[in-house]
DNA sequence: TACGTTCCTGAAAACCTTTTCGGCAACTCG
DNA sequence: CGAGTTGCCGAAAAGGTTTTCAGGAACGTA
C-alpha cells in the first residue's frame, strides 16, 4: 500500500505541484474546472497529505501534548477527554504523556514533545493543589488545568471546591436539613479544606453550626466513611444530613446508616463528591454527589489553548463551577 | 525563544551541517575533537532536533497511534498505560484517540493518524468480543489488543477469560471449598461465558457441581449481585463460596453476606474478578480478585508492534494469563 | 496593431534533517 | 618518490508540502 504524493495527485491531473496544492487548499486562484480535475485524482489515489511536510513549512503541527501525573488515578481520564473531544472536531490530535508523578520524567517528556514542535501543551496534575511551573522559557503556550501552576503568571484553570462545598450544603438545607455533619478526607489536601470552608460559609450564613462540632478531616477511604459514621452517631445521634468529602467516603457512610437501620434520606440525608459513577449510582441509595465538571474542564482548555495558539492567552486562575447530581440518597425531610 | 536548527549549531561549531548530523548521532566517520565541539555547540544552543524533519527523511515518526473505544470504561486505562509506559523508553510517543464507540469516528482517527505518518496503531475495544477489523490495506502494522479483530489474518492480544475462571475456582477449591456457586454478569458477553466455562470446567475436574445449580447469569452491576446472592442464600444455604464475575458484583454479594451475618470468608468465600482497586482495596472484607494483567497486555502490545515496525507481525489471537490476587475475603476452611 | 488588465499556472525557494559519495590530506609501504 | 590506504569532512540530493513571484494567455481598449 504506498501511499500518493502530491507530485502523483498533480501528474494524474496534469498541472504542477504548486497548482495541486492549492487546489485542494481551496485557494481561489484556481480555475473551477481544474480544482474539480485535480480533487477527481486525488481521491482516485486515496490521497492524504503528509502532515510532517505541513507542519515543516507551516510551522504548525495541529498537535498538542497533554502531560499528566497519574493516569490510573480517576481524575485525569475525563479531562483527557474533554481535551481529546474538543480538539477531535478541530483537526489537532493529541500526544498522551504520563509522567507518573516523576518530575524528571516529566522534563523528559517536555523535550520530546518540543521536539515533536507540538502547538501547545495542557498539562493535568494528580490533586488540587498546586504544582512547579514549566517555566516560561517555552516556545509553546502552556495551560495547566486540575493542579494549578505555581506561578501566577502562567494560566490554570481549576475547580471551585469552596463552590462545591457551599453547593452541597445549600442542597441539605434546602431539603430541611438542620443537623449536618461533614466527614472528609486528608486534611492537608486544599480540596478538603476548600470544600469544608464553602460549606461551613453556607452554614453560618443560615445561622446553623456544623453537627458534630467540627469537620471531620481523616482519609479519603471507605473505612474512614464507616469509622467517622459510627462515631458520629454515637455522641450525635440527631444528626439528619452528612456530606461527605468524597464519594467513596459517602460509601462508608451510607453502609453504616444502612447497618444502624437509619433510613437514608428519610432520616438522614447523604451527600457524595466526585459524581464517580461506579460508586454513586451502585450506592444504595444512589447517591446525591457533587460533580466536578471535569470533562467541562478539559474542553476549555483545549479551546483556550487552540485560540492562544496563535497569539497570547492570559494568566491567572479560573475557577470552574462544580454541579450539583441529585439521586435518591437526598430529598426533602416529610 | 527561538529554537535553534542544525544548520545554527554547525555554524557555532565551525563545521558543515552534515558533520553536525553525523555527530549529534553518533556516526563514527568524525574526529572525537569535532564531535566533542558540536556537542558542546548543541548543548549551549540548547538544541534539540526538529522531529518532523526527521521523519520526513528517515520515514519514521517514532510514533504510534492508540484508537480506543471506550475511553471512560475501565479496560482501556491500564491497556494505554503499558502501552506508554513500553513506549516511553524507546523514544516513541503515542497519539490518543477516542472513537466512543463510533465507527464512523474511529474511520475519521485512523485516517488523521495515518496522515500523521504514524508508525503503527494499537486497537483497543472496549469489550472483549471481537470487533470489525480495519482491513489489510493500511500501510502500517496493526495490533489489536483486548478486543480481538473478527478477521484472523490480524493480530489480536486478549485477556484468557477461560484461564481466569478456572483460576477463580481451583483457588477456591485449595481453600476446602466444594459447594462454589457463580454469578456473573451479562450472557451475551463473551467474557461471562468464558468465565463460566472455565469455572465449570475446574469444578467437574473436582468432580462437583456448580452450587445453586447453574451459573447465574444477569448484569454487570452491584444490584444484581445482591440480588443473585439473596436468592442464592433462599435456595441453597449451605453454599461455602461465591466467584463473582466482576468486582462490582462481588460487592453486592459482600453486601448481603454481611448483612445475613455469614462471616467471610470464615463461613462463605468470595472471589472477584477485574481486580479494581477501588472496589476491592475498600470492601470488607478486601476483595480476593482476578486481576487480567492489562497493563502486561499493553506493554506487550507496545513491543510486538515495536518489533514489528520494521518487518512484518505474525497473526491469529494470543491469549495471556490473568492472575490471581489474595485478599482477606478468601482463606483455608478452617 | 499595440498595450494594459485580469486570470491561471508553474518554477523555485523554503522548512530541517539524514545520507551518500566524492575529495582532500596525511599516512604507509614498496 | 609514487601509489595505495585510511580517516575526516562537506556538497548535494532527498523527503513532501506551502507560498511567492514571474510569466503566459486571453481579453478589452485605444
Amino acid at each position: 500500500m504506498e501511499r500518493a504524493t502530491l507530485r502523483d495527485v498533480a501528474r494524474l491531473a496534469g498541472v504542477s505541484v504548486a497548482t495541486a496544492s492549492k487546489a485542494l487548499n481551496g485557494q481561489p486562484q484556481v480555475r473551477a474546472s481544474t480544482r474539480a480535475r485535480v480533487l477527481q485524482a486525488a481521491s482516485q489515489l486515496a490521497f492524504s497529505p503528509n502532515t510532517l511536510a505541513q507542519g515543516l513549512v507551516t510551522q504548525r503541527t495541529g498537535t498538542v501534548g497533554l502531560l499528566t501525573s497519574d493516569l490510573e488515578g480517576r481524575f485525569s481520564i475525563p479531562i483527557l477527554m474533554g481535551a481529546e473531544d474538543a480538539f477531535g472536531t478541530d483537526q489537532t490530535s493529541v500526544f498522551l504523556c504520563d509522567a507518573r508523578g516523576d518530575s524528571i520524567r516529566e522534563k523528559h517528556h517536555v523535550r520530546a514533545l518540543l521536539s515533536r514542535r507540538v502547538d501547545g501543551l495542557i498539562v493535568v496534575g494528580a490533586r488540587p493543589d498546586s504544582r512547579p511551573s514549566l517555566g516560561h522559557d517555552l516556545p509553546v503556550p502552556v495551560i495547566y488545568a486540575y493542579a494549578p501552576s505555581d506561578d501566577p503568571r502562567d494560566l490554570s484553570l481549576v475547580v471551585d471546591n469552596e463552590g462545591g462545598g457551599r453547593l452541597a450544603v445549600d442542597h441539605l438545607i434546602r431539603c430541611g436539613r438542620r443537623k449536618i455533619a461533614h466527614i472528609t478526607g486528608d486534611a492537608t489536601y486544599g480540596a478538603a479544606q476548600d470544600r469544608a470552608r464553602g460549606a461551613l460559609a453556607r452554614l453560618t450564613e443560615e445561622g446553623l453550626a456544623v453537627a458534630g462540632g467540627e469537620v471531620w478531616f481523616g482519609m479519603w477511604s471507605e473505612a474512614w466513611g464507616r469509622g467517622a459514621t459510627r462515631m458520629l452517631l454515637e455522641r450525635h445521634p440527631d444528626v439528619d444530613a452528612i456530606f461527605a468529602g468524597s464519594d467513596e467516603i459517602a460509601r462508608g457512610v451510607l453502609d453504616v446508616l444502612h447497618e444502624e437501620r437509619l433510613d437514608v434520606p428519610g432520616r438522614v440525608a447523604v451527600v457524595g463528591y466526585d459524581n464517580w459513577t461506579i460508586l454513586t449510582a451502585n450506592a444504595r441509595p444512589p447517591l446525591t454527589t457533587i460533580d466536578m465538571n471535569l470533562e467541562q474542564l478539559g474542553r476549555v482548555a483545549a479551546q483556550r489553548l487552540f485560540t492562544a495558539i496563535g497569539g497570547t492567552l492570559g494568566s491567572g486562575t479560573e475557577k470552574f463551577a462544580p454541579k450539583l447530581v441529585t439521586r435518591e440518597s437526598t430529598a426533602p425531610l416529610r
